[in-house]
DNA sequence: ATCATTTGACCTCG
DNA sequence: CGAGGTCAAATGAT
């Protein structure tokens, strides 16, 4: 029941979101309502769904599915819309230097090489050491990293709304500042795995000044940190973006949906990663290399997510098929979930 | 104890 | 000099 699989989660998603969300909801009454009747709708199918077929099924209908997306397909396709890219912008004109980072300057300097040592050569023009004298390193850099692409996320509507949408990533959130002229501040990222694999990947999210509820997401630096950590170097054409890099060996997305990773921003599994991860792969572009996103990714040739109607069994079934049955992915999923609600519950 | 986030300070660039 | 990007100590969560 890969399909009723995905209503479920569909379903805890939308309750939890409301969950989360009460406190704004609770002003807006019809939004609270709409929450609530979607929810009960999920699950509504879901029983129906195990009640007229029963528990044991594996094999999709067409046109059950065709049900769903009449019952509750418009939501779930919002909310993968959610979580997906979008808009994509230019690369800022940048022109796309593969080799990027620029000479591998932030490989290994921003690497705290101050504190672990590893001083940087200064430019030429040393650093004023007035305020360096104690500890004299911290060699920054801007500017010269290499490609960067702009993203625009849709944030979700309800729930985490400080989190943005999951892209198949891990991030550890390094630093926040408040930008001239853009009412929200702007976050800013680095893989997880940065000490690890050397992974020079990072991030800036956004709010959107006009509207609250689109993240802006610039992604530099490439990601290493799939790879095996003896070959790190293998680095992955496409920057951070949300693609898994089809295109090379590397088979699974860093983080897997159920894998007992999820080191940072795993409260958010359930949100749009696994769908976004799907959508990635499943939508093919793979390839796309940022030149996909540089140039050819934008156009509307090689959208990564060729529309949002993908159907919710198919997603189902990448999702719980790689590499488990379906009846234990129930059980990773509900004990994931269990967990999860656990230590948010204790949050709270 | 370990790891992630927050936040003020510091650094670089225009 | 100001804005933006990063560092790292402090703090919190697990």
């Amino acid at each position: 029941m890969d399909e009723g699989l995905a209503l479920v989660l569909y379903g805890c998603k939308l309750a939890k979101d409301l969950e989360q969300n009460l406190p704004h909801l609770a002003r807006q009454p019809d939004t609270l309502l709409a929450s609530c009747e979607d929810i009960i709708r999920v699950f509504t199918n879901v029983k129906e769904r195990l009640v007229s077929r029963g528990q044991t099924n594996v094999s999709r209908q067409p046109q059950e599915l065709q049900r769903i997306d009449d019952d509750i397909g418009v939501s779930i396709q919002e909310w993968l819309r959610s979580g997906m890219v979008v808009e994509q912008e230019q690369p800022s004109g940048l022109e796309f230097v593969a080799r990027g980072l620029s000479g591998g300057g932030d490989v290994g300097r921003s690497l705290k090489g101050g504190t672990s040592g590893d001083v940087q050569h200064p430019p030429i023009d040393a650093p004023d050491s007035s305020r360096t004298s104690s500890s004299s390193q911290r060699q920054r850099r801007r500017k010269d990293e290499g490609e960067k692409i702009v993203k625009r996320v849709a944030a979700p509507q309800m729930g985490n709304l400080d989190v943005p949408p999951e892209d198949g990533y891990t991030w550890r959130k390094y630093g926040q500042k408040e930008i001239l002229g853009s009412k929200y501040p702007r976050s800013y990222y680095r893989c997880t795995h940065q000490k690890f694999y050397e992974c020079q990947a990072k991030k800036q999210v956004q709010r959107l000044d006009d509207d609250f509820f689109t993240f802006e997401v610039t992604y530099r630096g490439t990601h290493t940190c799939h790879m095996s950590s003896t070959a790190p170097s293998a680095a992955v054409p496409v920057p951070g973006p949300p693609l898994p890099p089809a295109t090379t060996t590397a088979v699974h997305p860093p983080v897997l949906p159920f894998s007992s990773s999820l080191p940072t921003t795993h409260h958010d599994w359930l949100s749009m990663q696994i769908f976004h991860d799907l959508g990635g792969v499943s939508a093919g572009g793979g390839s796309s290399v940022a030149a996909g996103s540089g140039g050819g990714g934008a156009g509307p040739s090689a959208p990564r997510f060729p529309d949002y109607q993908l159907p919710v069994a198919d997603m189902a079934e990448t999702m719980f098929n790689s590499g488990s049955t379906s009846s234990n992915s129930m059980d990773l999923i509900f004990s994931s979930m269990d967990d999860k609600w656990d230590s948010e519950e204790k949050k709270e």
